[in-house]
DNA sequence: AGAAAAATCCCTACTAATGGGGATTTTTCT
DNA sequence: AGAAAAATCCCCATTAGTAGGGATTTTTCT
């Protein structure tokens, strides 16, 4: 039997997702957290051999509860469960270790594959997402990785100045990145900027 | 029979949702729709009595369909469907007419409640959120009207001018404005604020 | 009617960011 | 090795926003 749990702050998909699963006989659900840190309590509690992880959670988010999943449990297959098609936060989650990535507007039979596979050692990504490997000359973004490092500070409502110290460089670079990121998305000022990085960091 | 159309952007979650309903035999799933056009087409063919409608959806937003599905038919009840417990956005579907407001972290119990008692003529709003009625006195907002109403516009990256300009108020005033909202707010900088603004907008 | 709150506007000095340049070093790719 | 791209930094003039005042008019509440 396949033990899942699902971390979503959604009480109707988890309703949804619980309800299409009931009749699979091989899989069973063994509980579910509104935020990251039920995730976490719940994790250690029951011992499921499946985590199907939204990214953004309160308290909590996924790649944080993914990291620390993993850390404690090592065994625990990860499934991210997301509706951010988005590079950075694909790369994430990666980073963090999850086995596979799936987004919310994908069906629920793709949920069900996902855990199938992960569960047999497998790896399973959304054929919807850009795969990391297969982006590197065709998808790729407008924005360089040191631009979109800085982009997320942006985000995070920081100054030029405040940015220069995080990273030890200059204020200068960081207003001639500012610059060319305004250029290269036809944004006007720094306002646009700031509402993009903010949309964007978890795009929808 | 209660004909449901739902418009939603989450596949997943129409699949649960379809899954969870399959066995109620007074309603019926006649659609659902991925984004606000979709939902108008499908609207007007099949003409359901009750709709579904998320609020933040590709191409057309909740509000906007919401207000042309019932300008062109009327009768039918309209429930919003959605992650954003936020005043403005109840606001504003209760205006567009929208006939009960339900959350995506409440059960799918209470969904099909809210179908049930919409489609008898009565409204149904999540006991979640803040009815607009009760909020005055007790929950008020730290912000006036007036500085929500900048907060929307600095959301959208505009500067003080600009807003000036659309507002018919002097530049002074929106910065004045930006002051106590910043420091009502206990922030620090137009980075913060901005940053604030974009995530309230539709609060998570 | 009177008090309190909200909204309006202005001043000054200061910091933050843009838009226009230009320039050098480091990485990355072929 | 050489070219291209990315990252680094600087200058200048201008616009945008902050932080600190102060002040008047409108609304709203009691």
């Amino acid at each position: 039997m396949i033990t899942v749990a699902i971390a979503e702050d959604h009480q109707a998909l988890i309703d949804g997702i619980r309800s299409y699963i009931k009749y699979e006989d091989d899989i069973s659900i063994i509980g579910h957290a509104n935020n990251g840190e039920e995730l976490l309590k719940l994790v250690r509690l029951k011992q499921p051999k499946v985590v199907l992880c939204d990214i953004r959670m309160p308290k909590l988010d996924g790649i944080e509860a993914t990291k620390t999943i993993l850390k404690e449990l090592p065994h625990t297959k990860v499934i991210a469960f997301t509706m951010f098609d988005r590079e950075e936060a694909v790369k994430q989650m990666l980073a963090a270790g999850a086995h596979g990535y799936i987004l919310k507007n994908s069906s629920l039979e793709v949920v069900l594959e996902a855990i199938r596979e992960v569960t047999c050692g497998k790896t399973y990504y959304d054929k919807k997402i850009h795969q990391p490997n297969a982006e590197k000359n065709s998808t790729k973004s407008v924005l360089s990785s040191r631009e979109r490092e800085i982009l997320q500070l942006i985000a995070k409502g920081r100054t030029s100045h405040q940015i220069a110290d995080e990273l030890f460089i200059g204020k200068s670079t960081v207003d001639t990145h500012r610059k060319n990121m305004i250029r290269k998305l036809g944004l006007s000022g720094a306002g646009e900027l700031l509402r993009y990085a903010v949309e964007k960091k978890y795009e929808f």
